[in-house]
DNA sequence: TATGATGTATCACTCAACGATATATCATGC
DNA sequence: GCATGATATATCGTTGAGTGATACATCATA
């Protein structure tokens, strides 16, 4: 053979900061920035995403169907600045698969004892 | 404020196929060729790393001192194509955070509860 | 000596990530 | 009334990782 298999393509499409705004989505709608301050918070300040790198995401998650636009959760007395967003079937399902592989990974870790016995 | 707090950067600089190959070389020394096939067998199969990916990471690995060159394990009848990486001690520090980051991920996985019950 | 598996390598393209930047609106205190 | 800082969305341009395609050398074998 000249290649492995030609399988390639898969390998979690989706990127990191992507996964994190889907995590964040998982459980209620939330607007741009509030998905930023989820994530700081689920993370103890350790993960922070950008503006740009949150938008730019957002919107390609919006294009291939991940995510989509809803209504605020509060519509009287809220902030007409923000746009809101839910995960789609198509984004659970992504999501479901990105955390199964993650999930495969952590086993992996565990099996070759890289960090000191976490549990 | 006009972005989060601009400390950005990190986020696990290293990409999922630097991740698998540093964690494939994390008990001994492999060959490119080898590493492809541990990370086949770890995945069952479910991950492949084609050549072009595999080499140019390996590149960059080698460029960011979190590999190295070194001797085939048993020098008398070898394979004179391979060529051997092992992790340096920067690589292995590297590996430790990412696989650090990553239990955190797990964790905001189980959290959320998006698989079903992983134990 | 041909064939298929093993093995390393580079090119060129695409696209995700992200720093920088712009701008609008909210809540607050003065 | 208005200044200020936090909240909020958005785009531009650059960088660099990932990868399909391709090339080619060497090994084991039949």
């Amino acid at each position: 053979m000249s290649d492995s298999k030609s399988s390639q393509e898969a390998l979690g499409s989706l990127g990191r900061p992507a996964f994190y705004i889907l995590l964040a989505l998982a459980d209620r709608e939330r607007h741009g920035y509030g998905i930023i301050l989820e994530i700081e918070s689920q993370t103890d300040g350790k993960v922070r995403i950008g503006t740009s790198t949150l938008y730019t995401s957002l919107q390609r998650l919006l294009k291939r169907g991940f995510i989509e636009d809803c209504q605020s959760p509060s519509p009287d007395r809220e902030d007409e600045r923000r746009r809101y967003y839910r995960l789609t079937p198509a984004g659970r399902r992504a999501l479901r698969l990105e955390a199964a592989q993650l999930e495969d990974l952590a086993r992996m870790v565990r099996d070759k004892r890289i960090l000191p016995e976490t549990a």
